[in-house]
DNA sequence: TTGTGACTCTTAGTCCGTT
DNA sequence: AAACGGACTAAGAGTCACA
């Protein structure tokens, strides 16, 4: 497993806002965007760096566009 | 080499239109992103599903932001 | 409920070339 | 200038048992 990066960090505190609003657990998204719990817990500790097609899975299951999800996400 | 996926072909066709926008060839997109010109020419042609990290890259060196870029890219 | 390490398999991403 | 192919290494996708 990679360590931490941080712009893949803040994607993924950002990641978890959008989920504890939704009152939803990592095992909930997991499920609506079916991927992994582990893999959605590896996204929200900046551990993973998603696809582009992952990433609109997660936006889909969350209920935001892509630009929502990746609101203030830089280089 | 993947063959041509709907979402990915919809996404590489705007990243060639903003590139072109810009009078830009693929090996100089390449070279300011920082990725190779024939990865380039995989995601334009929709054969490519780049990583967040690469889709920030790509944004920044197109000069536009991750919403921009997405734009209109949907599951 | 979430974190973590370990794992396999696939793909991201690079480099060589030719058309 | 760009498409396309092969071969390659690094890293992502996706899953598991367990803490």
């Amino acid at each position: 497993m990679p360590s931490p990066d941080p712009v893949l960090s803040k994607f993924g505190i950002h990641v978890r806002n959008l989920r504890e609003t939704q009152d939803l657990t990592q095992e909930q998204l997991a499920e609506r965007a079916k991927l992994d719990i582990t893999y959605i817990s590896g996204i929200e500790r900046g551990l993973r760096n998603p696809s582009l097609l992952s990433l609109l899975r997660l936006a889909k299951a969350l209920g935001v566009s892509l630009k929502q999800l990746t609101e203030g996400v830089e280089l």
